[in-house]
DNA sequence: CGAAATATTGAAGTTATTCAACTGGAGTGG
DNA sequence: CCACTCCAGTTGAATAACTTCAATATTTCG
């Protein structure tokens, strides 16, 4: 039932015994938020969702956009209660997966953990490579954000060509570190530049390629 | 031997017995690279180890200084290598645990595991709480590192009034993400506010509570 | 339709960076 | 022991990049 890829078939045959059906949930709503006891971890089905945590000046910072197939919660294993918020930005579906489900099924062989084990892993290593990632200039991470959209809508076999962001601007700049204005004209100008077409969410990637050489940091260049 | 905190008495016991006995490292030696396949994970016994990855433009990023007791190489079990550079600043000690001895340890049930997993999601959760204090100024940045390593040498027993910094403006800097500059530059307005008594790498903490107050953006402060 | 939310655009302001010069220990060797 | 060198650290001035504030435009939705 719940695709968590990262499962071997048998054990995702085993949990999805114990597994409720896809939860429902309107745009809008959480799924969890920071501070609930940790009581199980999330699959996401359909839809958008988007992590965040609270920061002291009482602003967001977005942690992540998930698509269908992302696991979410695991990093509340250790704390005992989740450590973000998790908000659904469009219509979606969850499967939520009890940890006392989690013991059951993995208390007979270790698969399961492992499972969990390498998702952290890839989880904790992604974050490292983000922060090896910022000092780059607006135009490197917005383009850096918008190849990461169409590469995971390849992945999946979405259109990667002409899509809506399910996020606004101000979410794109607290996911990306930067003021909502700045992604705002960062977008205008690669529509001026032919990179892409944007109106509002709605999106048309003209110069896929274009975009990943902005990802990285031009070398040597003085005056720009 | 090696203690890892995190690990059950029992569990404990049982990996003394297959890791080896604590291996000595000088300052500038590494203990893993990116890159280098993943086949144990280390525990630092004594010294201080810093990990870093080395970004699209060849600069260091530090993400971590490291004191004993910290585990090190858990990010790679996805990737399957090492993800990040993990060099001792001082000579130190580490215990290297084999994969191999991991796996065979674990067999038995999962509690070796279970820590593991509990490891990485306290990492994990450190990171985003990383990640959402971005964008606070120099000051909060160095007052937070320097809270940071006084409150964890006061956990070790250590004299956390005076000590000496382990480590390179310059590594700072990669660790806060700031120019060596600006650490220099603020280590010496926080001495001139009597925060501090810093000369080269000699430290002294004046007003612990001070810096702690510092550590959080402040609200409305102008002239500061 | 009107109101609220979202997005765009301009101008001024701020903060950290960059470039550059200089200082001061630590280590080396005559 | 002193001169010499090298590297880490300090300090200053100019610059660049993004933010902030403010005004306007466009959607969306009750």
């Amino acid at each position: 039932m719940c695709l968590c890829a990262t499962l071997p078939d048998q054990e995702q045959r085993r949990l999805a015994d114990s597994v409720r059906l896809a939860w429902p949930m309107q745009a809008g709503e959480h799924v969890f938020r920071s501070g609930d006891p940790f009581d199980a971890i999330y699959a996401l089905r359909s839809g958008w969702l988007k992590t965040y945590i609270r920061r002291v000046d009482g602003e967001e910072r977005v942690l992540g956009f998930h698509l269908p197939g992302d696991l979410l919660g695991l990093e509340a294993i250790d704390a005992g209660h989740y450590g973000l918020d998790a908000v659904a930005l469009t219509d979606a579906r969850v499967c939520r997966i009890p940890i006392a489900t989690l013991g059951r099924v993995s208390g007979t062989d270790g698969t399961l953990q492992q499972g969990m084990l390498r998702l952290l892993s890839r989880e904790l290593a992604g974050r490292n490579r983000w922060l090896a990632s910022d000092n780059l200039s607006a135009d490197n991470r917005v383009a850096g954000f918008l190849v990461e959209l169409i590469e995971r809508r390849e992945r999946r076999g979405l259109d990667a060509a002409a899509f809506r962001l399910p996020m606004s601007r101000t979410e794109i700049g607290a996911y990306l570190n930067l003021a909502h204005e700045t992604i705002s004209r960062t977008l205008t100008r690669f529509q001026k530049n032919a990179l892409i077409d944007v109106s509002r969410r709605k999106i048309r990637v003209l110069d896929a390629d274009a975009l990943r050489q902005l990802r990285m940091p031009l070398r040597a260049t003085r005056g720009n």
